[in-house]
DNA sequence: CATCTGCTACCATAATATGGAACTTGAGAG
DNA sequence: CTCTCAAGTTCCATATTATGGTAGCAGATG
């Protein structure tokens, strides 16, 4: 059983564990509910063993069934697990005062985001001033590649382009399929220390970002601010790019 | 498709796996940072095999690592699957409606909440018009003994007393720490069809639940409706629980 | 500088997970 | 109403995989 390309760690004598936990990332807003059958074709198990790696993470109410037709589904202790996880995390607690400061500044809309696999995760959210505008995603993911937090984050962080997945997948018209492209970009962003994506994760939605270090520079995440292509033209993107880098500076811990 | 008694299957070959996720539930809000060698202190396991399990957590985003002293914490996997559940869950849906109802129509705070463990997880919570009340708890957990909610699941489910944890942790003054009158109560919720906690959780606090039911009758979780003691006396109370009932039976789906 | 504590790597052992085959159940067709 | 099929579950011999002792490291502490 070969393990994927080298995400973080490769781990050994962990198997079960790994498949496990690998089970749970199935199960997507797209695809909320699995059966048996389902869940072990997409990951390539056997029944069997499927069977028994469900019934494991059922009993230990990380997954829920539907008592109709027994598909599972993420269950209450993934609920509170990750409830938990949000007011612990320390680097979202810092940010918040800086994401409302930027909120308010811009009239637009801040976040805070994560790498996890290949996506980008929103921890946090303000709002801007304006009607419309993003709202309420604190929790969902978008691809790395189509975001101006992902781009950011794969022109300075050590892992690069390897977090990629294979096949850059098409959101847009605009979205940037081919690496060639996409590593010229991320040349430039290196250069000038912010990022943008611009009608590329949704038409008319634009955004700029900064990544956010840790205290021995490694890279933690992403700020951003974003809105409606209109409002975004290319100057103010500059300037916001701006006002993020030192933003995301001042996020940095100092020893 | 009858799974029995047996709630919490005993499932074997996979023993890995449960232990990883086993890990998971040790970070508590009052310990959301533990070492090495306390996971694997408190786990009762050797430190190999722990390390081992957590690196493993750590490569799926699971858990998450404080730079400075290596600390492991919950993760960024976990909060997007936290919220995914959240929003992938029916029950959760179906009752939003009702909870908005019962919570203005009383002023209190009206709360959804499902057994996890030995404890009951708040799922979702509509706050009453007063000022003084509960207000931003879903997903976290109190104690099945000493909730209202809690007290009408374990007076209806199938489980029952199984569910309690060996000691009774005492919270007040008045929480039931002694069996024996614990089950007293029981008898007593199963005849009037709710439940009511009385300073138990809190001091000042009380409660009143009503268990959710599913389609095939099997107990799911409980309504309740909840605020400061003051304005909850023993006539209300009543009142409140017969609505509750009529709320909790409209939420079952009938084939 | 010496010592300690807590984390990680190594590796032989046996306990544990694995998956094929068989059984059960429910649904749908004939 | 019976037959067939699909999906879930149980059983069990096998060897793959997890286990935990010991040892090595690195960063903190005195």
């Amino acid at each position: 059983m070969e393990y994927k390309k080298t995400d973080k760690a490769p781990p050994q004598g962990a198997q079960a564990a790994l498949r496990a936990l690998r089970l749970l990332k199935l199960f997507t807003p797209e695809q909320p509910e699995l059966q048996l059958a389902e869940v072990s074709g997409r990951a390539g198990l056997n029944k069997t063993t499927t069977h028994r790696l469900l019934q494991a993470l059922h009993s230990e109410s990380m997954l829920d069934r539907n008592a109709s037709n027994g598909a599972y589904r993420l269950g209450p202790a993934l609920m509170a697990l990750g409830v938990q996880a949000l007011s612990s995390n320390d680097l979202r607690l810092r940010a918040r005062p800086l994401l409302k400061r930027l909120a308010e500044d811009s009239g637009e809309t801040a976040t805070l985001e994560v790498p996890i696999d290949d996506t980008m995760l929103i921890l946090d959210e303000v709002t801007g001033s304006h009607f419309v505008g993003a709202a309420g995603n604190v929790g969902t993911r978008w691809p790395i590649h189509a975001t101006s937090t992902g781009k950011a984050l794969i022109a300075f962080d050590e892992l690069g382009v390897d977090r990629l997945s294979e096949q850059l997948a098409s959101l847009t018209s605009r979205t940037i399929t081919n690496r060639r492209h996409l590593e010229d970009q991320i040349r430039e962003i290196r250069r000038r220390g912010f990022a943008e994506t611009v009608d590329e994760l949704e038409d008319g939605f634009s955004g700029v970002a900064a990544v956010v270090r840790g205290g021995t520079g490694q890279v933690l995440g992403a700020l951003s601010i974003c809105g409606p292509t209109q409002r975004l033209s290319k100057v103010r993107r500059a300037s916001l790019g701006a006002t993020l880098c030192t933003a995301a500076e001042r996020l940095q811990p100092r020893y």
